[in-house]
DNA sequence: TATTTTAGTTTATAATATAAACTTGTTTAT
DNA sequence: ATAAACAAGTTTATATTATAAACTAAAATA
């Protein structure tokens, strides 16, 4: 009846994370870290977790000088993500 | 932009329970467990700090003899369901 | 009357989230 | 040129949370 949440989405800041993912072609860290509000600890971490999961690709380079992140959803996230959403539609529909 | 999403609310568990006591007038604890498959303990706590957040209001009776623990989803229960379902929204709209 | 079952609670452990402290290198001010 | 402040993260430690295992008490059953 109820399905099993992904436990990778089921947290606020990394289905905050793989929610802006899935708008856009790729972001870069610091962007990420604006929009969520996340320290960069945590979002260092949570981008790890993504990433071992195979949601994000993660790739480092430079912008000018400076080191640059980027991560960017892959096919298996945005899989991943539709699933989460179709399940967690079951717990919030208000139905019967 | 990302609105915080309600601890309470946000664990599969304490959702489920939620989500059950939404659609009716009241459930017992064991129809709660088989539900949602969680086991005794787990279900316990939950319960219980659903109870704490006046989230939920637990009726202990008897049904016969056998004890008997009655849920029933809050006034601010409904409330906070429906602010936690609005807020995910703002997570899982494929927008833009 | 002994054993199993029901209906839970308490407590211990495992997993998770989060922030504080740290690293490496860059820009800016002195 | 060098020190101070800043950028972009990472690592590590801590606090919180979720979960199950162990336990309690009473009732039904063999």
């Amino acid at each position: 009846m109820f399905p099993k949440l992904d436990p990778i989405l089921h947290s606020e800041l990394r289905l905050a994370v793989i929610s802006i993912l899935a708008d856009v072609d790729g972001a870069e860290f610091s962007y990420i870290k604006k929009q969520t509000g996340a320290t960069s600890g945590n979002l260092s971490v949570q981008i790890d977790k993504l990433s071992a999961a195979g949601y994000i690709s993660v790739e480092k380079g430079f912008k000018g000088k400076m080191p640059c992140t980027t991560c960017k959803i892959t096919p298996a996230g945005i899989e991943a993500f539709e699933n989460y959403v179709a399940a967690l539609k079951e717990y919030i529909s208000t139905e019967k």
